[in-house]
DNA sequence: ATAGATATGATTGTATACAAGATGTTTGAC
DNA sequence: GTCAAACATCTTGTATACAATCATATCTAT
């Protein structure tokens, strides 16, 4: 018998959140769970409480917990404040990322460019994603880094729609080059300009997306 | 009887702690507690799941629940945090915030200076809060406003300590009329850089009187 | 005497039973 | 026929009981 089943319930409910098993606004009842699960409604109410403090339910005393994914608007906010974050981290790693992690920078973009390459969709988005923390990394502030990784969790789906885009990867690969580059040269303020605009530029793919399936 | 126990006495132990009466490293004793609060385990169970997923304490598996404060290097790196957040807010503020809200600005100014003159130590805090709250409104970004407010709130019993430097009461006003000055010119790069030392100096005046204090 | 193994006690995790509030339906009055 | 109130039912919140795991102490063997 497993240890703690309440969090590996959570992170099942998660993915089944994430996946679209679950709708916005759809009630989780904890009965209905706990038979589903085959355990009793103790570790489901644990697993629930998990949910609802990483903001992926919301409770509702006396009336249960339901599923709140975020609409569009929150969305763009979340890719606003992404993009705010990697410049903030832009701007510290510059003058404290060290040799090895710009080594590291190079080596993840390399990696991105055989992805693109070889046309692996999939190898690119790890790759991109490691290339991204490897800078959360550099700016030495653990509780920063931590902050950036959650939210990046968070958007890692919708991330991966406005990669689409036609020439979106070679685009990005670019300004990837030029982040390294002012890393490299330490010019913070380059640095978290080029960041914040390679991020938000996501987020207005995004938008787009959301524009053309509404029109 | 009142309804939502677990949430009450979360809220108490979350004040215990900042109060200094559990200390860091601390075990939280479900069975003691459940008797200090006259309840079963199961709300006070919940209560510390809340307690973990804010940060406050840390829950090792099959061990307990254990008292995280943070340390100083933890609490600089919040402050550096907040600097960044801060600064971000008035990057997307210059260019959004309304009439209304630059008024409450210098409304809430005005207030502080009021608190200073009087020498009302605990109406310049709340006041000085306040007219950083309006900079996060001033976003239109829920999700950044929420994530400041967040972090603000972490950062308040520690934020106090410093404004007992000398002179740093007028130096903090002095700066608040410089980020309404930018933000009035709509200039973001101004107010994001005034805003972000304006914080910073925070996270510095609090590392001198840690340094002092082992020293 | 010390190291390892085992047993005992304590503590967390889970199940079940009970209490209290919320929702929905039915019944009655106007 | 409609509105309101009472009742029935369902769901959450809490208490208690049980199971499983961990820490500590004791006992044995080298």
């Amino acid at each position: 018998m497993e240890i703690r089943r309440a969090d590996k319930i959570a992170e099942t409910l998660e993915q089944l959140v994430f996946s679209g098993t679950y709708r916005d606004g759809e009630r989780l009842d904890e009965v209905t769970l706990a038979e589903q699960f085959n355990v009793s409604r103790t570790p489901i109410r644990e697993a629930l409480q998990v949910l609802v403090s990483d903001g992926i339910a919301e409770k509702i005393p006396r009336r249960g917990v339901f599923v709140r994914q975020p609409g569009p608007v929150q969305l763009m906010e979340m890719f606003e404040m992404m993009a705010e974050l990697e410049a903030a981290c832009g701007r510290l790693a510059a003058s404290r990322i060290s040799e090895e992690g710009l080594q590291q920078l190079v080596d993840a973009n390399s990696s991105c460019q055989k992805a693109i390459d070889a046309n692996d969709h999939a190898k690119y988005y790890s790759e991109n994603e490691k290339f991204h923390q490897i800078i959360y990394r550099g700016t030495a502030n653990c509780y920063l880094e931590k902050q950036a990784l959650r939210l990046q969790s968070k958007l890692k789906a919708y991330r991966k729609m406005q990669l689409r885009f036609r020439g979106r990867m070679a685009q990005s690969m670019t300004e990837h080059r030029e982040i390294v580059d002012a890393l490299k040269a330490e010019d913070a303020e380059k640095a978290a300009h080029v960041l914040r605009s390679h991020v938000a530029v996501q987020g207005e793919k995004f938008y787009q997306l959301m524009a053309n399936f509404n029109g």
